[in-house]
DNA sequence: GAGTGGTCTAGACCACTGC
DNA sequence: CAGTGGTCTAGACCACTCT
């Protein structure tokens, strides 16, 4: 009647991965495939250091960030348990290339405006950058099997990054940054509805006066940089967000 | 031109707060009020250790728990910074009640329906729960300044909470929740948007046809149990869903 | 080379849980 | 009461950054 699951983990001391992250990285993978059964308990730490040849301090820095990952919970008095929860996906800060491509959707970008404009009022604030000065401008529709799907339009700083159109067609926006050196950090959305007007139904060939799904994005690096700044149009039935929350304890 | 602060922090070791957490607290009311500006240096670990009399993982526990709150950044060679970003509200597990109470809205909720139900095919696999059996069934409208904001229909198991009427109406369900014991975990959340049928324009106020905002969502406690199905619409003009993202690294 | 954070150890005592 | 996680110490060595 022991719920504790002995586990085979081992640890290579040769490697330059850090112990902890050898260790947590075997326990996800124990759980996404089963051999850690949700509710079952893990093992006290001191044993588990044990075991491994390792300090407890150092199992514990690989548990809490399961933990973290809203994969494990624990109590004290108790033990740490395999949370039940159906679906394991975190909430990221991810692209809508990635989701789509991930989701096996195969997207297409068609670039429609990449220039450099002087910045209005608004966008400016949004930025960080002086009134007046120049940004990027990039304005892109996103397609998933051909059929239009999400209608971009993005600023970004100039100096920052190369946006080279064919690149863009390519892959995502996040995904240049971050292949120039960019440390994104953190982003702030708004997710919201409106009615079409009529130049954006027909840019996602929808009828004018359609719901359309709207998100309005700021990201920052690393730094505290604002790296980009845009504002998305999608059409609801062929996109939605989905997220998954841990609560802050 | 030294970049690095001297702050005025303490700990008090007969406090039952713990160390960390004491000079966590100090430091993140210390950037909340401007006296560590952004891009300011923190000084390094250790002189920071020896100074207020702990042990350099005590002060590593505090820092990396402002670093995942997304308000520190850290640098190897370089030092502990503050992000710059302008805004630092980060993503929480949230309820409209709190939302609207916090932006200073006055919230009012009028319950429509508080029954008992057998529940559908689609409920049963949302809640986990056996086909056929009895769920709670809860429709709110939620209002802001009298007017009529969200409409939301609820599904929640039996026996976790007692649903009385008024109470609903003087506060949110995620606070009857926890005042219930249910310690919350996580959420899987769908935000999408649609045209409003004839009755739900009706129940809003709108117009047949008007955008919406809709959101769906699965609550789950810290043992695993879904506690709550819930299915949302809102008036886009009213209401939209505002978050921070931080990046996992 | 000097200084920073990243990792790791081998202990210790306490608070809470469940029997 | 025994067993668990929560907190804390006083060191150590390494990898990286900047000058």
């Amino acid at each position: 009647m022991d719920p504790t699951v002995r586990l085979e983990l081992s640890v290579d001391r040769g490697s330059p991965v850090p112990l902890y992250f050898q260790l947590s990285q075997q326990l996800e993978a124990a759980i996404e495939h089963g051999r850690l059964t949700p509710g079952s308990l893990l093992g006290n730490e001191i044993e588990l250091a044990g075991r491994l040849g390792l300090s407890r301090p150092t199992v514990r820095q690989a548990i809490q960030s399961l933990v973290d990952k809203g994969l494990l919970v624990r109590r004290r008095g108790v033990g740490t348990q395999v949370v039940h929860s159906q679906v394991k996906r975190p909430l990221e800060l991810s692209s809508l290339y990635d989701d789509l491509e991930s989701a096996g959707h195969r997207p297409a970008t068609r670039v429609l405006v990449n220039t450099v404009v002087p910045v209005s009022p608004e966008i400016a604030a949004a930025l960080g950058v002086a009134e007046g000065s120049d940004v990027h401008r990039v304005e892109r529709l996103r397609l998933a099997h051909g059929e239009p799907m999400a209608y971009m339009t993005n600023y970004l700083p100039l100096g920052l990054l190369d946006l080279d159109t064919r690149q863009l067609e390519a892959t995502g926006l996040y995904r240049l940054m971050r292949a120039a050196g960019i440390t994104l950090h953190s982003a702030r959305q708004t997710i919201g509805a409106r009615a079409a007007g009529a130049t954006e139904a027909e840019r996602l060939g929808e009828e004018r006066g359609a719901p359309l799904l709207t998100m309005q994005r700021v990201t920052f690096d690393d730094t505290g940089r604002t790296v980009e700044f845009g504002t998305h149009t999608y059409r609801p039935d062929r996109y939605s967000f989905e997220f998954q929350l841990l609560v802050r304890s």
